[in-house]
DNA sequence: GTTTTGACGGACA
DNA sequence: TTGTCCGCCAAAA
């Protein structure tokens, strides 16, 4: 499921891989930008592999995510994820 | 049916 | 680890 853990962000990839897509990232990233607004998918916690968020900065959905991530917290530097903290233990 | 864009991924510097 | 370039897949025009 798109559960994701809080504190932990997954990118769209490993998404794509639970949900069985595959490499399909980008339906992923399609298919959260077509939901609802009263979905129960934590879609702010889904990010880039690189761990840049995959909106422009200045955006309200940006700033929205970055906030929520925060709140969660999830270090969020210049609009990018620390991903150091995700890839081997601190 | 063909072309373009996209909430992307992986490799290279 | 971060930044940049190229490439892959599917949906929309």
């Amino acid at each position: 499921m798109l559960a994701v853990p809080a504190g932990r962000v997954v990118s769209y990839g490993q998404v794509a891989d639970m949900a069985g897509l595959g490499r399909q990232a980008r339906f992923v990233g399609r298919a959260l930008g077509m939901l609802p607004a009263g979905h129960s998918v934590p879609w702010f916690r889904v990010i880039r592999n690189t761990g840049q968020i995959a909106f422009p900065p200045g955006s309200d959905t940006f700033e929205q995510q970055k906030a929520l991530l925060m709140n969660e917290g999830v270090e969020v530097i210049n609009g990018r994820v620390s991903m150091k903290r995700f890839r081997w233990r601190p």
